[in-house]
RNA sequence: GCGGAUGUAGCUCAGUCGGUAGAGCGCCGGUUUGUGGUACCGGUUGUCGCGGGUUCGAUCCCCGUCAUUCGCCCCA
């Protein structure tokens, strides 16, 4: 109770909360080896210039969310606060840039320093896709396509909604800013101090915000539609258009932006009401200049990633080891024949462990407790007949079968 | 970084108007080491989150601290 404990915002992935964690991670792979996306895996750690330069250094990630330190060399070293920088300068350091498009997920843990809550950790896990060398927003729409797939499978589909918004091109987004920023200009007393501060710091950051008066304000906002270009418009239409072809049910929300500053375009997010304030559980979109700023040529690519934690607090069920079979030795012999038999069983693929410990009723109570389908109960008479005793666990026969029989007879079900 | 709540056995929680603690569940053993989750009997568990202060005496009061949790911020 007392003594050691693990720091703040982090926590053991122990017993049932890895079985969950576990089994995200397994689905999302099935789901994503049908798209032909590859797993890479990326040091936990990166030089702190690939952070620093691609997500912005208004961000509050890199402005005071980051585990930057020197290692004993003198290098400035960031332990990775999401996992889509890694994965560009990854692209760029493997020469890959040559052969396009590549398909990639990853998983792991990312690490960011911020006040802990249900559902957010300083040390937290996060699985996601990305498809670098997206020529188009059918690449877009069959990325989110992909991650819908997967939170279908998790059973996730009733407690979760697409929410869409396009960010447009550079062009759209400046003049667009510029507009958005002249106009809370104009009203910036009837701002939220918050917001007052995000004017000059990250304004698209203001359509975010839980404010009330914010909210007021933000009705007679230019709206970003009139400051799309054609280019992007088409964009925007063609995504849709496409989402629909891939069978994916989305709601518009023009106040999804994207906290990191290398997005554009699509912007989405997969939103549930049943983690409180942290809602997000699914977010991601395009990005064109990351892996320029990586020192490769200009790749335009989309891309997500999940909250694992998240997604895992939200599965009903909880998947469970297999059933088991259960060796009940009574006797010395006995122990060392069933040590034999369990060694065949699991070589057959059977999840097999022998039971020693008390009397013969409290090995069954054990047993039945461990949830085994079958227990093998074998003592000096049945070693002697060369046989053991076949129990099953939910109808409660018991029969006789020799040991030479036992994996056909488990794997088959009869004598 | 800001504000609120919480912290007693492995778990859920009660309690002491300040005299070092309890219930249920669980766990362990027993009812002849050859048979089942329910029965009966017995047993086990705590630096009452940590540090300091007040007091003859603190788990209880005060201060600090750590952690959890909810909201803000931000985000997955």
């Amino acid at each position: 109770m007392s003594g050691l404990q693990p720091p703040r915002g982090t926590h053991d992935l122990i017993g049932e909360t890895m079985r969950r964690h576990h089994h995200v991670v397994e689905t999302a792979r099935r789901v994503l080896r049908t798209y032909g996306f590859e797993e890479w895996s990326t040091p936990i750690f990166e030089d702190t210039r690939v952070f620093s330069r691609t997500l912005g250094e208004t961000s509050d990630v890199v402005s005071k969310e980051m585990y930057t330190f020197e290692d004993r060399g003198g290098e400035s070293i960031t332990l990775r606060p999401e996992g889509t920088a890694a994965i560009c300068r990854a692209l760029v350091t493997n020469g890959l840039t040559q052969s396009l498009p590549q398909k990639v997920f990853y998983h792991g843990p990312m690490f960011r320093y911020e006040r802990p809550q249900k559902g957010r950790y300083r040390q937290f896990h996060q699985i996601g896709a990305e498809l670098i060398g997206a020529e188009s927003p059918l690449r877009d729409a069959e990325t989110i396509a992909m991650a819908q797939d997967i939170l279908r499978e998790l059973g996730l589909g009733e407690h979760v909604t697409l929410e869409l918004n396009t960010l447009g091109d550079l062009a759209s987004r400046q003049a667009w800013r510029e507009a958005l920023v002249a106009y809370f200009r104009d009203h910036a007393d009837a701002l939220s101090e918050e917001s007052r501060i995000r004017l000059e710091a990250n304004p698209l950051r203001i359509l975010d915000s839980k404010s009330e008066q914010d909210r007021k304000l933000l009705d007679d906002a230019p709206a970003f539609a009139d400051y799309l270009n054609d280019e992007s418009r088409q964009f925007w239409d063609t995504l849709r258009a496409s989402l629909q072809a891939f069978g994916v049910d989305f709601v518009e929300n023009p106040r999804i932006v994207r906290g990191l500053d290398y997005y554009s375009h699509t912007a989405f997010e997969f939103v549930t009401s049943k983690l409180g304030a942290q809602g997000t559980v699914l977010a991601g979109g395009r990005y064109e200049g990351l892996v320029e700023q990586m020192g490769g040529p200009a790749i335009p690519a989309i891309g997500w990633a999940g909250g694992i934690e998240r997604l895992a607090m939200l599965l009903d069920s909880v998947p469970e080891l297999p059933a088991g079979i259960a060796l009940v030795p009574m006797g010395d012999e006995a122990v060392l024949k069933a040590a034999s038999i369990v060694r065949t069983l699991r070589s057959a693929g059977l999840r097999a462990e022998i039971e020693t410990r008390g009397n013969m009723k409290k090995r069954m109570e054990r047993v039945v407790k461990s949830g085994a389908s079958h227990a093998i109960v074998l003592g000096d008479e049945e070693i002697a007949k060369g046989v053991v005793q076949l129990r099953d666990l939910s109808s409660r026969d018991q029969q006789e079968v020799p040991v030479a029989d036992l994996v056909r007879v488990l794997s088959t079900g009869r004598a």
